[in-house]
DNA sequence: CGTGTTATTGCAAAAAGTTGCAATAAGGAG
DNA sequence: CTCCTTATTGCAACTTTTTGCAATAACACG
């Protein structure tokens, strides 16, 4: 639990709270190293936080990813899941078996830059899922 | 009505059915040309046709997705909107003021071809939404 | 044109996600 | 260590989206 404890002076500096429910959330989402749903944040960290409600797993995550906490990822159906924030990444998955792999962002820099120059927009960030088949699929069903 | 009748054979020959249902909703999303929530989608097209059911618009909008008819955009809250399918595309959006330009598919084809060969994936489709600051929010607030 | 197959719809109920607001508690100030 | 401000939570009600299933109606075929 105490891992997650440095996000605090985070949080404090730019006028927020540290709380238990967001240590909570913080730390099932550092432990699980993947992404996860809603519901799925909500089962994990109400073993750790007894009380903790829904809504509150919903505002805490939409908080966190608007701080650089979390990253939401759109998997493919249209619902978010989120992961702990590590590095900027994107994700390509598997249309038939559903496995996943990460992007590097690095790869998009270059997409980035003829984007702005194009655009005149400055790009701050992205959504950005690729789908496709994995080799493993490409071959047998 | 009559524009979005062309559909019907598309859908036939998958084994699939024209229905007045998806008749009215292709009009509606052809028609409106920009992006609609399913909200929207099923407030205009109940107009068009009479006893339409939010079930159905939403299994619509997700079979006309699936079948190419429509393209689903993350609009950057974790919802879909729907458009009418024509060029591929993806959408740069002004994380100030909301408004939205079109980004050509073709400026990502180098970068698939890279993601590719690196992955060995073979890429289908993706959804990919760009953030940002537009030029005129970039200067006053 | 009827007829049969089965894709599609509507309905009702469930699940997922959101919102308003009063009560609570984090943490800076004294 | 106590007090005060106000960010944050829990609760309850609400809206949005999904699901199961029986009834309906496309449309291929004769």
């Amino acid at each position: 639990m105490t891992c997650s404890a440095d996000y605090a002076p985070e949080l404090r500096s730019r006028g927020y709270r540290m709380t238990p429910q967001r240590l909570a959330i913080l730390h099932v989402l550092h432990h699980s190293g993947k992404h996860l749903t809603p519901a799925q944040v909500y089962q994990k960290a109400s073993r750790e936080l007894d009380g903790l409600t829904e809504p509150t797993v919903y505002r805490t995550l939409e908080f966190l990813a608007e701080n650089g906490l979390a990253r939401p990822a759109h998997m493919g159906n249209g619902h978010l899941a989120y992961e702990i924030a590590r590095h900027k990444h994107h994700h390509l998955k598997c249309r038939n078996c559903g496995n996943e792999m990460e992007v590097q962002h690095s790869l998009l820099e270059k997409l980035y830059r003829q984007l702005e120059s194009a655009s005149g927009y400055q790009l701050t960030d992205s959504h950005v899922t690729f789908f496709g088949l994995c080799p493993d699929c490409q071959r047998g069903e």
